[in-house]
DNA sequence: CAATTACATTTGTATATACAAATATTGTAA
DNA sequence: TTACAATATTTGTATATACAAATGTAATTG
């Protein structure tokens, strides 16, 4: 993909713009691929990454606050996120025994079901957007992006 | 960064998947990090975008089509989105008179005079999120991005 | 132990976004 | 020239997200 092409400029754009507007287009260009992949289940990137890291969990419950903290792109609401994988019966939520402040929240065997299927299609989806690449550049590229300030 | 810290996981994530969650990670930087800047001028990234497109109309007036064309993350509703720079005084709507179909999009001088201060403060943060970057690895990871299929 | 502070989550509100359907206009073909 | 298709935008609806305020619970401190 070319960035001056796919935004439609014939002026020259600054290297450190270009850069910063190429990343966006190739991660909005990921949101998408991803979410048609993953649109066959009736989830979102969201939901699904909640799910992930839920089965990572393996059993042990995890909370709001450890959810936030895991997930890939910061929801400022996993409250509604959550409310809607209990909707489809993918996770279940109790008040945590020790600290009635805190949730637990699990992941069901449904849940765990339908993940399992899931994997199969964003697994290949990553794959196509990624086929182009050697492993030396992927990690080329892992390496560059560490620069970045976060 | 380090992407196995930013998301709290110990197992070992495979070479592609951890690429593109890296990518989305730097995205979501890049997002949060110029929304952060552009929060003085009570502004979306979005809408800051479209105005950056009308500005290099030079004075040439723009469509909805066009814009969406132009734009970095395509919305579905630009509509919207211009309303929203109208009612900011930002921009002027009218129906194109060859085509009534069509509307006629500009950039007011009041959005030239405020885009330009806006100017300031994301090439400021532009060059603050890749001033670790030599100006050789920063065409070295355009030239990595341009292979993502997409 | 009452008051205060800190913690964890939920709720309210506004805006953003995705998608489909509706509207309006233009072009075209029988 | 009427009917139909194509184009361009708008509107409706549902969900997503950001941010602030509210709620409920636990820990701390005087």
């Amino acid at each position: 993909m070319n960035v001056e092409e796919r935004i439609k400029t014939s002026e020259e754009i600054p290297l450190e713009r270009r850069t910063i507007i190429h990343i966006m287009l190739v991660a909005n260009g990921i949101n998408e691929k991803l979410a048609i992949a993953l649109k066959p289940f009736d989830i979102s990137i969201q939901q699904f990454n909640v799910l992930r890291i839920l089965r990572g969990q393996n059993g042990k419950p995890a909370n709001l606050s450890t959810l936030n903290k895991r997930m890939v792109s910061k929801m400022s609401n996993t409250t509604r996120l959550v409310d809607k994988l209990i909707l489809k019966g993918y996770v279940e939520r109790h008040t945590c025994p020790s600290n009635r402040r805190k949730v637990e929240i699990n992941i069901t065997s449904k849940g765990l079901d339908r993940l399992l299927k899931m994997d199969d299609v964003v697994s290949k989806t990553e794959t196509e957007m990624l086929d182009q690449f050697s492993e030396h550049e992927l990690k080329q590229l892992n390496l560059l992006l560490n620069q970045f300030k976060s």
